[in-house]
DNA sequence: GTGAAAGCGCTAACAC
DNA sequence: GTGTTAGCGCTTTCAC
């Protein structure tokens, strides 16, 4: 039981607080936004009795009363693995900055995500949409209402600003790269339907194979986790590629595990490539793709402030680069060991 | 610039969606709730209205008016490396289930933290608060406002529920099976004073080293991250222990790369041990705690939804069981690539 | 079954 | 400088 019996002072209002401080509602509410029109006197003395009735003003109230909410929203896919993880920080680390609260909405491929984005739309002053989590027409209905968005990492809808990583052509870099390295017969494992960058990387495979006058691979979905790249990669190793391009980190060690579990040598027998450069691909040698996962955050959220304080700016797009890791597991380098 | 010219229907409230609907806000206000206090007809008729206006309720309005925020928020230092991020997953996901949005407040380690908390406070319902983010002081006054709490891998406060993970008895665990390869000279790599985690793990090294009738190494603070880990060792490295017990795997993957660099081989020259096992530690053969963190965010939100709903329920505590992982980098074992 | 009206806690004119 | 008062958009008695 409640050893100290908390004294649970049941939130206070501004009315008791203007009580006991002997003063009005309204030169509560000044004096405790440190207006100058209240004396340093009485704004001492409503400080007090707000302290001692542990007054914390009501966001409600205040929201109501401004007509803004002074918090944003960022929805994703989820939050396993890196990635979101860290464009989420970007963007709560920034948002704060600006002084607002940050609301998380992770969709978790359910289908009634729009429903939960229209209620987070109802408690935020603007919000930042990632990925593969509501349809464009979810998008149209908030921008049309007003709501001031920003996209991360999915196709501009018109007049919606939006921020991206680049994904096709980073792509196309890599398999030159892996054809380079002599590797001709490739395997890319990853839902393309899933989320658009996954259907970036694989466009861009697509378009260096053909390029390169070769045969273009259909794209093998799989869950976007470690489970899910050594499951998939069973099937895949028995063809033998030369080279398996991952959509991202985890996949492509999932891959891995797979390969060393099938007595193969990575990339003797075969190359593997991933995407994110995750803290394990430095580990594991994995060639990979490194994009600014915090920056895409924390633009998204500078963005939105801006567009929240001046709704009628032009519509921005930006497409943020990435930078290839080559590690070992691409193709025979010398040693690469230990190199960021 | 916009190119289809949004049609910024700006926020239509309840009244609008009343007249165009012909009916009062009450009625408005029932239809959109499913009450069956309302004709099937003119439940669509309001239906109808609503859409047509893209009207969204505000959420301010209802929360005054329910006297609650159907929101509560987690508080956590940061969000690098998956270890808060899974934290943070696991809370949302179940906070969701119980139909609350979630707000994140990460304080960076801030020193305006707790006013940061305090307006954090106003806008939920109630609120998980980890480790290393504000004083006792802090969580005090809260639950002294009556606002539930639940504290998440951090001492307990008294009437306030409490859920952590072993620390102090897995590090001794640990030490145990480090002192059965045979290591006798420790180094521990982190900050007690940065967080209740480390300190217990620590504690627990301290212990177990004691219990040997072992010397007590100090403590090295570093950042939890790898370049602190790379950082510390460098200097730690030079005194040639047998063993450093890093506080997490960030930390002791630093160490690794530390040690690749001075041409030492761990385990044979140095074992290496971490915490967390996040996915880079079984590429890198790191023996590691492993301690179920989606599960500590999940219980966390749960416990927090049962207090909401019963303020007068008793205080709860639990402490979350770990497990070791053992791989190559404590010492030698048959091989042991690719064990999860 | 539906409407009128009284708040919810706060801010911001507008008086004094 | 401070008080009065009218909302902000919604839910919820209480009538009808």
């Amino acid at each position: 039981m409640a050893m100290k019996a908390l004294s649970k002072t049941k939130a206070a209002t501004i009315y008791e607080v203007a009580a006991r401080a002997g003063v009005s509602i309204a030169t509560v509410s000044r004096a405790l936004r440190d207006s100058d029109l209240v004396t340093v006197e009485t704004r001492a003395r409503v400080r007090e009795a707000a302290e001692a009735l542990h007054f914390m003003p009501s966001r409600a109230g205040r929201s109501l009363a401004e007509g803004r909410h002074a918090a944003n929203g960022i929805v994703f896919p989820d939050l396993v693995g890196p990635y979101y993880a860290e464009v989420v920080l970007g963007y709560e680390e920034t948002a704060a900055e600006f002084g607002g609260s940050v609301l998380i909405l992770a969709t978790h491929g359910r289908r009634d995500a729009a429903a939960a984005v229209r209620d987070l739309a109802g408690r935020v002053d603007g919000m930042a949409i990632m990925g593969h989590t509501v349809g464009d027409d979810v998008v149209e209905r908030l921008a049309a209402r007003g709501l001031p968005l920003v996209l991360i990492a999915r196709p501009p809808v018109a007049g919606v600003d939006t921020i991206r990583t680049r994904n096709e052509r980073s792509a196309v870099e890599l398999t030159a790269h892996l054809l380079a390295h002599g590797h001709r017969r490739f395997a890319f494992l990853g839902d393309p339907a899933v989320s658009p960058d996954v259907a970036g990387r694989y466009t861009g495979l697509v378009r260096g194979l053909r390029r390169a006058g070769l045969d273009v691979p259909a794209a093998v979905p799989c869950d976007m986790n470690l489970d899910g790249g050594q499951a998939a990669a069973a099937a895949v190793l028995r063809d033998r590629p030369d080279a398996i391009v991952c959509a991202n980190d985890e996949v492509a060690l999932g891959v891995h595990l797979a390969a060393e579990a099938a007595g193969l040598d990575i990339p003797a027998d075969v190359a593997v490539t991933g995407w994110d450069d995750v803290l394990a691909a430095r580990f594991a040698g994995l060639t990979t793709v490194r994009q600014p996962m915090r920056e895409l955050g924390s633009t998204a959220a500078r963005w939105l402030h801006e567009r929240i304080t001046d709704p009628s700016r032009p519509e921005r797009r930006r497409i943020l680069p990435t930078r290839l890791h080559v590690r070992r597991s691409c193709g025979n380098h010398p040693s690469e060991i230990g190199r960021p």
